[in-house]
RNA sequence: GCGAAAGUGGCGGAACUGGCAGACGCGCCGGACUUAGGAUCCGGUGGGGAAACCCAUGAGGGUUCGAAUCCCUCCUUUCGCACCA
């Protein structure tokens, strides 16, 4: 009696996984020859315990990497670890634990489920993101930029979080909420590291046009948060104010050149610097600080969630419309951000929804300089606003011309009266990295009272991470009260200096880590351009969408930094991105408070790691979210279940025979019709993983080879063993990126020699794609109303003379004249009659 | 409100460039083997109808010999952005 799978999985696994680790089946060469593919997951962070969403990330790039190697492609295929951040931290604080042995042991946990799932990675290129020999490029990348002036230094407002005690990016703000712990997040003024990505925000939005293979999805949405706007700034002279004459103008930006014959008023932002020359002790001034007060209080808590209703107040102030030159008040409200554009407006009533309602309340006038083109000149003011592009009215030169003509023939005498520019702004803001934490990268630098902020040398990195900070969770930055650390003298003068004691957003260290993985061990630099160049760019990225503007947009970010250091050749680092859903139970994802946690080890326990891995690849196609259904693992158990039990007991027997020749069995229809399906199914699975990236329709295809073949086997007779052989040998080979112990298995027991890995991926015979008697459907007046069986390659008119034949079709075309027909050889025939 | 994606059996999903709707799996129904079956194997399974046929891919229209697929209008869901001037 044959051993059954539901005993052997397990020690199969394992077996497998000790023997590809031996064999190191998944290293990759320094430098790839020939054709060569880069696959890559989403780094992990290391929180000890790994879930399905992980599961199901990695097994489809895995199936990718699988797949390519047996192509024949220089496979790289790297794991590692994006070790430093909070948790570590906040797991010090609460259980004493130091967070390096925190994160190591939880390393050594996860590294040890990832094997057991046999995952074909690269081991010998793992990398940890808080090991010093990691983390001084860090540090290195950092003083290159301060070099270019892309990391400076800024007094800013920035997110806090007071129950994390950290700054947090605007990207880890989520509707006035912390990302990782939910509270609400206030505000503080902070002394911040920030890099210059502004400095590529043309470039970073140019470019998503050039990423084909990224989800459109991920495209808009960086394109939404880089929010690139064509406009103009406008210099509105300021007249007077309370008490007395003033010089100086007012800055404003707009899109709508075209509506500023009907700017009646201008609102700048609390906070904006005009604020500040009213008279101290004037009625206004006291108002508007007043007014401040009150909007900063708000502001705190309100970041990201409804838009609140509008107030402002009038500051005394008067500006001159350059153009029409009339005089308009200048207001201070709530609705105008100080953080973008000019932290001025125009106020347009009559075209801006905005503006419209806040002249309403406070009843500044409303004048109407567009109207909807083909209609005669409008009176009264818009209700609500007009805001769409139209023609203009009442304003001057420009009237009875479209909007878009109006914008460029404003800003052109806007120029030349040297009171307007046309400029482009970006929404996308300088990236904060500074964090007041312990466990993240020592920025590296010194301040020294003689030289200032002084970078540390590049010789003396890295700085490295004291291993005795107190953590308690509560006062700034722990590295502060760390004194053997923060005392140091001057790089330059040698007196004492204080060191930075801020680390850095693990963002920083998530940006470039695909490149070390080419060039891992490389202790003189990052890594060495040559090497990088060869593997880059990544040919799939596969990860959660979560990542979509932080991650994804940092990293395009350092690549284009890097390109212009002179490191890499392109500013692109990902071909082709692949964003995966997640991983649902009873329609929501699962979480430790909803208690609906499916345990990768627990599946992998009961069903074995390609059961766990199969299931999460054929439930769903890889970029929906998946239902988990245990039923449907057990299903594909089932499934492994019975191709071990068809190819088992006959395998010794098997094994001894040939495979049949090419041609052969080609007259026999039984034979002909397995060996057809075979190759149908090297065909589907090859053009549906390559093509399509579809990893749910290649497992259907191998289950119905499956189900032929049994079929085949119940009428077999022992001259069909060939037969049955290719069938079962080309399920072996094609399993193996879905499933890859199970085909080990098959393969040796039917007298594969080596590994699956090594063998190259099954070509389908074009001559057996192709069938010799054809199907073909025949449609009366496009409704279904029979088939034919035919030579695939009999000519229109023959099967149209045998539709004729047919009992059931000729009754119905008897004695109706036929209008035209259209034929698809071998497939349909759709006759439309009078 | 703006942007993106998606609506197909009881469920997950398939249908590549417009050409047999529902592959594959789950579930369900029936049968075989069995002391038993929640194991295994075999058969069936969108709805209506005795049948010929008819109806059916969110709704309605259109293009076409032919539409799940293309176009228009609308509805719903999910995601992202949301006072960005």
């Amino acid at each position: 009696m044959p051993v059954e799978y539901r005993e052997e999985f397990d020690a199969l696994e394992r077996a497998c996984q000790e023997r590809w680790e031996r064999a190191r089946a998944s290293a990759a060469p320094v430098r790839p020859q020939g054709r060569k593919f880069y696959c890559l997951e989403m780094l992990p962070y290391p929180s000890g315990r790994l879930h399905m969403g992980h599961v199901r990330n990695y097994a489809i790039g895995d199936a990718v990497a699988r797949f390519n190697r047996m192509r024949g492609f220089q496979v790289l295929h790297p794991m590692g670890w994006d070790s430093f951040g909070l948790p570590a931290e906040n797991a010090a604080i609460k259980h004493g634990i130091h967070p390096a042995r925190w994160t190591n042991e939880n390393i050594a946990a996860m590294a040890a489920q990832l094997r057991r799932l046999g995952l074909s990675y690269d081991w010998e290129r793992e990398i940890a993101a808080h090991r010093p020999e990691y983390y001084r490029w860090n540090q290195w990348f950092f003083l290159k930029m301060l070099e270019r002036d892309l990391a400076y230094r800024s007094r800013r407002w920035v997110n806090w979080c007071s129950s994390c005690r950290t700054v947090l990016a605007n990207e880890q703000v989520e509707a006035g909420r912390c990302w990782r712990c939910d509270s609400l997040v206030g505000r503080k003024e902070l002394e911040q590291w920030f890099l210059r990505i502004t400095r590529y925000a043309e470039e970073l939005d140019a470019e998503l046009d050039r990423l084909p293979g990224w989800p459109e999805r991920v495209r808009a949405m960086q394109r939404n948060w880089i929010g690139k706007s064509q406009g103009a700034l406008v210099r509105f002279p300021i007249l007077d104010g309370p008490g007395q004459a003033r010089a100086g103008a007012l800055e404003v930006f707009t899109t709508r050149l075209d509506t500023i014959f009907g700017a009646t008023f201008c609102v700048v932002a609390p906070g904006h610097p005009i604020l500040a020359s009213l008279p101290d002790g004037s009625p206004e001034k006291a108002r508007v600080r007043a007014f401040e007060e009150r909007a900063a209080r708000r502001d705190v808590s309100r970041a990201g969630a409804e838009p609140e209703e509008k107030e402002g107040v009038d500051t005394g102030l008067r500006a001159q419309n350059p153009f029409s030159r009339e005089r308009v008040p200048i207001w201070v409200a709530n609705f105008v951000l100080m953080e973008y554009g000019t932290g001025a407006i125009m106020a347009v009533p009559a075209h801006d929804e905005r503006d419209h309602e806040f002249a309403r309340k406070y009843a500044l006038p409303i004048r109407t300089v567009v109207v909807p083109p083909g209609s005669g000149q409008a009176a009264a003011a818009p209700q609500p606003a007009m805001v769409e592009d139209g023609v203009l009215v009442d304003s001057g030169e420009a009237s009875g011309r479209t909007s878009a003509e109006a914008r460029l023939i404003l800003l052109r005498r806007g120029e030349e009266g040297g009171f307007a520019t046309g400029t482009v702004r970006y929404r996308i803001l300088d990236w904060g990295i500074s964090r007041q934490r312990y466990w993240g990268t020592p920025i590296p630098v010194l301040y020294c009272d003689g030289c200032g902020v002084v970078p540390v040398p590049e010789a003396d990195l890295p700085v490295v991470l004291p291993e005795d900070a107190p953590l308690t969770g509560e006062g700034g930055s722990p590295l502060a009260q760390v004194a053997s650390f923060v005392n140091a003298p001057c790089p330059r003068c040698r007196r004492p200096a204080r060191r930075e004691t801020d680390t850095m957003d693990t963002f920083f260290d998530s940006s470039w880590y695909f490149y070390r993985y080419c060039d891992p061990r490389n202790d003189k630099a990052a890594f060495d351009p040559a090497i990088v160049g060869g593997w880059l760019p990544i040919d799939l990225y596969v990860g959660g969408i979560t990542h979509a503007t932080m991650h994804l947009i940092y990293c395009r970010f350092f690549a284009k930094v890097l390109r212009d250091i002179g490191l890499l050749e392109r500013g692109e680092p990902i071909r082709n991105l692949l964003c995966q859903g997640m991983v649902l139970k009873g329609g929501t994802a699962m979480s430790k408070s909803k208690g609906n946690i499916v345990d990768p080890d627990d599946m992998v326990r009961r069903y074995g790691a390609d059961t766990t891995r199969l299931f999460t690849l054929f439930a769903a196609p890889p970029e929906k979210d998946l239902e988990w259904n245990e039923k449907g693992v057990e299903g594909c158990f089932r499934f492994l279940e019975k191709i071990w039990r068809l190819v088992m007991p006959r395998a010794s027997t098997l094994a001894a025979m040939a495979l049949p020749a090419p041609r052969d069995g080609a007259e026999e229809p039984r034979l002909a019709a397995l060996r057809r399906k075979v190759h149908q199914t090297i065909e589907r699975v090859s053009v549906d993983v390559q093509k399509r990236l579809h990893l749910n329709t290649p497992v259907a295809a191998i289950m119905e080879l499956l189900n032929a073949t049994q079929e085949f086997e119940r009428s077999a007779t022992p001259k069909d063993g060939p037969y049955l052989k290719e069938a079962c040998v080309t399920m072996a080979l094609l399993l193996h990126p879905f499933a890859p112990h199970i085909s080990e298995a098959l393969w040796s027991a039917l007298g594969g020699q080596g590994s699956v890995a090594e063998q190259p991926w099954p070509g389908a015979d074009a001559g057996w794609l192709k069938e010799e008697q054809a199907e073909v459907v025949v449609q009366v007046n496009g409704r279904l109303r029979g088939r034919l069986v035919v030579p695939a390659s009999l000519p229109e008119a023959e099967v149209l003379e045998r539709a004729r034949g047919d009992a059931r079709l000729g009754a119905l075309l008897a004695g109706r004249p036929v209008r035209k027909t259209i034929y698809l050889p071998g497939k349909l025939l759709n006759i439309v009659l009078e």
